[in-house]
DNA sequence: GAGCCTCGAGTTCC
DNA sequence: CTCGAGGCTC
């Protein structure tokens, strides 16, 4: 039977069907596997491994209870391209705003306040815990069974590392009581101790140590065999979730409870907090006890306490409103500052990089860091306000640098009791150092920019970096590096020349890219395959690749889901090229465009060598249609909105962020574009100006009502 | 027109 | 991560 089970669609499939596939797949993935990993000569295409590891996750997707405990979709280092698994997290893991100073944390809690319209007395409990300087995991439980771990990755997708989690004694392999799918988000990390006997064992078997205890975390849970994951001596703090089938409580608190009842080890520090006083407070014990806790942490974490409020509060793009990170002070070192060199950017914007002798600062040693512009090196910010107290930066400078956010380099201070004799002061550049066009920095402006933009080959690097980046094009195996050398070789020199790479160079070709240095028929085929995906791409991700001077990932995708595709976008922005016009004014009623951004925009579309470079481009493409947002019954899909006047039961942000995901579009003024104008008290011109257009004009109750 | 909020662009090291 | 600047609100 089972013979021709292979056959059949999975939904055609009986569960004794089911149960044979997925033995017969279980044994043919393993053997590719070893074919390809252990002994580096794959047995099957990679097409057809791909299709075997499709067919397996579809019957498991039908058959969850079929689902074998040797299953190739959990396997570490299943996947042949990577080293693990890729997972789509079913809630996206985000990252966390930061505070720096007392200041920040009252602003978070007066933002909160105002978001929510709640008076400044009004009672606003949030938790506080130390955040564990680890690295993010989210297990998913099913039916009170572990079944996956992964890690943050880029907070949409991460690795499956499924098998170590469950060597990490934390982390319970079942659960009793817990709802169907549960998600469990928290943190590995290393205890000191365990940091330094692991570092003299690996010494004294000869192996690498590590720099600190986040390195040693990160690198053990990383490992392709479980077992030495197993050795190594890793903890985990709960202190969140993603997915869930059932709330786990009312409160952020009370859910730290239930998980602790399920078996998870909850930060012991965790306390809920009224007010700001009280959020400072429990910081100061903190960091008064950091020394003496055993493990690393960065500063402590607030979360709004109340669920329900959480959901009102929301995301911005990248972090949660309800939630902030106060870090503590960053380390500081000493070191000089040895040269400042320039930087091109995609933009043409020159950008002063120093060059430090290398320091260590935070465990991570520093030879390079930002010195963002020709200000900031005299000492002063864009308004002529000192920083530095004034003091400018010479080459030669003794300097202190520091982490920003335990990241990014930055230079704080410079010490001028120990200037060389005869340092000179810093002359920015007035010509692009790469193609030797004027820099010019505009009135008012407080960078300079190459103007050599179709002559300066540092420009078009780094556009085709932006282009193959990872919100753009993404295109797995090429990214900044093989893109330098594919553009000084002359096989690369715009956008369309990827998708002619496999013909320029394939197999067959004079200068085939298997033979390149670093490159081997798989690779090269692999390549070939990864640029083949891509010509397939999302109208978002395309318009981003652009490169539009103004233009990010925001915007974007806001332009995308506003004009829905490519036709429909590039003709309005033609039709757009006076700055004038109802497409014009279109485009700027868009909530969110400017006439700064709708000028680079359309100014791109009417430039010939730009067009000209993107219709090549096109011809190599399949562009997808944006998606609309959930609109499935919604009654307001496709229509666009104002709000006027005072809103009485929500705020502005909320009724914008509720507007569009019911695919609204949330617009600034009101023009013949729009169909409802919703006005509270106090509704002036806009109100005006919808009864003379005759546009629908409702209170925010009937809003209410008709968005249910 | 000022003040806030958010986004864009450039940046480091593993 | 930070800084500058664009866009929106008041």
């Amino acid at each position: 039977m089972a013979s021709n089970a292979s056959d059949k669609a999975v939904d055609e499939l009986g569960e004794s069907e089911a149960r044979g596939e997925l033995e017969r797949l279980a044994s043919a993935i393993a053997a590719a596997d070893i074919a390809y990993h252990r002994d580096d000569a794959p047995e099957i295409a990679d097409a057809d491994y791909d299709a075997l590891k499709r067919r397996n996750a579809a019957i498991e997707a039908r058959f969850p209870h079929l689902k074998r405990a040797d299953s190739p979709s959990e396997r570490v280092g299943a996947a042949p391209a990577q080293g693990f698994g890729k997972v789509v997290h079913a809630v996206r893991m985000l990252s966390l705003g930061n505070a720096f100073s007392d200041e920040d944390v009252l602003e978070f809690d007066s933002r909160v306040r105002r978001y929510l319209n709640l008076d400044a007395d009004a009672a606003l409990t949030c938790t506080a815990e130390p955040k564990i300087d680890g690295l993010s995991l989210s297990l998913r439980y099913e039916g009170g069974r572990l079944v996956q771990a992964a890690t943050r990755g880029d907070g949409t997708e991460g690795e499956n590392v499924t098998a170590n989690a469950r060597t990490i004694g934390d982390i319970p392999a079942s659960l009793r009581g817990a709802p169907q799918v549960l998600e469990v988000r928290g943190e590995v990390y290393m205890a000191h101790e365990d940091f330094a006997a692991l570092n003299a064992r690996q010494a004294e078997s000869g192996g690498k140590t590590f720099a600190n205890p986040r390195n040693a975390a990160a690198g053990s849970l990383r490992q392709l065999d479980a077992a030495i994951t197993a050795a190594r001596p890793l903890r985990f703090f709960a202190y969140g979730w993603g997915e869930i089938s059932a709330p786990l409580a009312d409160t952020q608190s009370g859910a730290l409870k239930r998980l602790e009842n399920l078996g998870f080890t909850v930060n012991p520090l965790t306390r809920t907090v009224a007010r700001p006083d009280e959020m400072l407070a429990h910081y100061r014990r903190i960091e008064a006890d950091r020394a003496t806790l055993g493990y690393d942490i960065d500063g402590v974490v607030y979360k709004v306490d109340d669920l329900d409020l959480q959901r009102r509060l929301g995301f911005r793009s990248t972090t949660p409103r309800w939630a902030i990170a106060h870090k503590f002070p960053a380390e500081i070192a000493t070191t000089r500052l040895e040269k400042i060199e320039i930087q091109v950017g995609r933009t043409g914007a020159l950008s002063p990089v120093a060059r430090l002798t290398p320091v260590t600062v935070g465990g991570v040693v520093v030879s390079n860091a930002t010195l963002h512009n020709a200000d900031y090196i005299a000492g002063r910010d864009s308004q002529g306000n000192p920083i530095r107290e004034g003091r400018d930066l010479r080459e030669g400078d003794w300097v202190t640098v520091y982490r920003a956010g335990d990241v990014i380099p930055k230079v704080r201070d410079v010490d001028l009791s120990r200037r060389p004799k005869g340092a000179q002061r810093y002359e920015f550049p007035t010509k692009c150092p790469r193609c030797g066009s004027d820099a010019v920095r505009e009135e008012g402006e407080a960078v300079a920019y190459c103007t050599g933009n179709l002559i300066c080959p540092a420009q078009a690097v780094e556009k085709l970096k932006h282009f193959v980046s990872r919100s753009a094009f993404d295109i797995e195996g090429l990214g900044a590096k093989q893109v330098e050398a594919f553009f000084d070789d002359g096989w690369i020199r715009e956008p369309a020349d990827i998708f002619t790479l496999s013909q320029a160079h394939g197999p067959g070709s004079d200068a085939p890219l298997e033979k390149r240095e670093g490159w081997g028929p798989k690779s090269a085929t692999n390549l070939f395959a990864a640029i083949d995906e891509r010509r397939r791409i999302p109208l978002a991700r395309l318009i981003f690749g652009l490169g539009i001077r103004h233009v990010g990932e925001t915007s974007a995708a806001l332009l995308a889901r506003s004009y829905g595709s490519w036709d429909a976008f590039a003709a309005a922005m033609r039709a757009a090229r006076d700055h004038d016009g109802p497409e014009w004014e279109a485009l700027n009623a868009i909530d969110g465009v400017g006439k700064v951004m709708a000028g680079a925009v359309v100014d791109f579309f009417h430039e010939q060598t730009a067009r000209a470079a993107v219709d090549r481009l096109l011809a190599h493409l399949d562009v997808q249609d944006a998606e609309t947002p959930r609109t499935e019954g919604s009654p307001v899909a496709g229509k666009t909105v104002v709000f006027t006047g005072t809103l009485e039961t929500m705020t502005r942000a909320e009724a914008k962020a509720t507007a569009e995901s019911l695919g609204a579009k949330v617009a600034g003024s009101v023009s013949g574009k729009t169909d409802i104008l919703v006005a509270g008290p106090g509704a002036g011109s806009k109100l005006k100006k919808a009864e003379e257009l005759g546009v629908a004009v409702m209170t925010e109750e009937e809003w209410r009502a008709l968005i249910g």
